[in-house]
DNA sequence: CTGCGACGTGATGGATTCATCAATCCGCGA
DNA sequence: TCGCGGATTGATGAATCCATCACGTCGCAG
């Protein structure tokens, strides 16, 4: 029943919990807009994200008992941001990690695929799909 | 139904479904040794976590569902290891977001407690708890 | 004081995830 | 071939999480 994200317990329950609660595809993108810009309102967040209100402010409440984003009104707006920086970072590790991932299970799908055809695992372009953009440093 | 951990959705989904395939007490402890250790026996594992053999397995799977690590067999053995170091590093900077936010919750708890006492808010000993240890660099 | 706009909270079905146990697969030695 | 230990898979109720909608709160304008 205790919703503290910190107490007394084996640190891997803790880190278990903290992933859990990163563990939903919208929190992802409000960490991710709140890493881009010191400290955003929830009009913009409801803008950014196409959600209702009342769903974003769910997963807000979310983030908040984990202790990721900190809440701040300021006349009838509230504004977030990010509770700590280290946020950031552990998003930018992740999507280095992901990078990696897709990179090799591409490969490895190429790889069986060409090797039904005989071909070496050169070939750079999807099956079916448009040729691969030169490279794009930034995207969510 | 696809269980592909690679696709071609929006990043923060790809994301999302990372931590989530990170969010249970059981799988963090399982990379926490592979971590450590680069090959690890299944059976390593089991004496490691104490859990039931079926129920282990079944989290090795998820793992492997999300690409973070990478079986192998041996003999009549199966070893695990991690896919990525890039893993590890996750693992790393979560927990060092972790030791901030534990820090400064608890420092926001025992200034809630002193601020109705009318002292500073250097006390680093919680009320009710063993005082802190001098600091642990490793732990898991 | 009354209404309104911006946010948050509660409650409710529907979908996922988890823990437990039985059944199965795989490599190897008798 | 038979059987056995090591490891995985399948199936089931319990617990948890999610999306939707109705309602409640806060601050301000009229």
């Amino acid at each position: 029943m205790n919703e503290f994200a910190g107490a007394q317990r084996p640190l891997y329950e803790v880190k278990a919990n903290l992933f859990k609660g990163l563990a939903h595809p919208v929190r992802v993108r409000i960490l991710e807009v709140l890493s881009a810009a010191n400290t955003v309102p929830v009009s913009d967040l409801i803008a950014d994200t196409g959600l209702e209100a009342s769903h974003l402010s769910q997963h807000l409440s979310v983030l908040r008992k984990h202790n990721l984003v900190v809440a701040e009104r300021r006349a009838s707006q509230v504004f977030y941001s990010l509770a700590y920086p280290q946020v950031a970072d552990l998003l930018r590790v992740s999507r280095a990690l992901l990078v990696e991932i897709l990179e090799n299970t591409r490969q490895q799908l190429a790889s069986t695929v060409t090797a039904s055809a005989g071909l070496p695992v050169q070939p750079a372009s999807t099956p079916s799909d448009s040729p691969p953009p030169p490279s794009d440093p930034e995207s969510t």
